[in-house]
DNA sequence: GTTGAGCGTT
């Protein structure tokens, strides 16, 4: 098969963007996604069930359904946030999930220098978006600098991008990562492996699968023999079975 | 009064 070209968009009724494949007829989900920041993986409207479907993802690598991706319009897939306790799905309610507002972190800067305040790193920061909040970390007595701080931007796009590249800060090489030890309430919990309750006896693995990997790249599905009304379905990465 | 990998008093 040679290169061509596939329709992709944000939302159903969104302009599409032609999104190029490789040689061998999938797609890569890093050529979706530098088109789309954030992106997960891909799906679409099975034109005979009507019903949304995933596109299957392997390693990075979307492959196409039936080989061939015909004349359908695809639609990003993005992680969802999970406002639900714990990793509880309804199968009944899971139609009703959709694109889920990316919320934003805390992102470390490591690396500032001494003498960076926290109006400096506000100033260099908002060059990138809007500015949720900055702060120096400093020792308590003497007020020095400890030469790291924190900020949040109020687009998660914004986020990405200052994670994927390097600052230069009053003079310093900086780097912005998203924090380690945060165990606050803040953030959601989060699982690889989902619970999905309310499960009819005609369900097979096969159709979860097929259900669940809009969600990002589905690693297993379980469904306990005999029937018990369950399952558990168990994704490649943390950020794919969080939804609202 | 120094320093240069790391992980946030509230």
């Amino acid at each position: 098969m040679s290169e061509l070209y596939i329709r992709v968009a944000e939302d159903e009724n969104e302009e599409p963007m032609e999104i190029p494949s490789e040689d061998d007829g999938t797609i890569l989900l890093s050529s979706v996604a530098a088109q789309f920041p954030g992106a997960c993986g891909l799906r679409y409207r099975n034109p005979e069930s009507q019903c949304m479907r995933g596109v299957r993802l392997v390693e990075g690598v979307l492959h196409a359904p039936e080989n061939d991706w015909g004349n359908l319009v695809y639609v990003v897939n993005y992680p969802k946030d999970n406002k639900r306790k714990m990793d509880e799905i309804d199968a009944a309610s899971a139609v009703k999930v959709k694109r889920g507002f990316q919320k934003t972190s805390d992102l470390i800067v490591l690396g500032l220098p001494w003498k960076t305040s926290e109006q400096d790193l506000k100033d260099y920061f908002t060059t990138f978006g809007e500015v949720i909040m900055v702060q120096v970390k400093r020792d308590l007595k003497t007020g020095n600098s400890k030469g790291f701080g924190f900020v949040r931007f109020t687009e998660y796009e914004t986020q990405t991008k200052v994670i994927a590249q390097r600052h230069m800060i009053d003079g310093r090489w900086c780097d912005c990562k998203l924090p380690n030890s945060k165990a606050g309430p803040d953030e959601p919990m989060r699982s690889r492996k989902i619970f999905v309750g309310r499960c009819t006896e005609d369900m097979t693995t096969d159709e979860l699968r097929q259900y669940f990997m809009q969600y990002g790249e589905v690693t297993d599905v379980f469904i306990p023999k005999p029937f018990r009304a369950f399952a558990f379905v168990t994704f490649a990465d943390d950020q794919s079975g969080l939804w609202q």
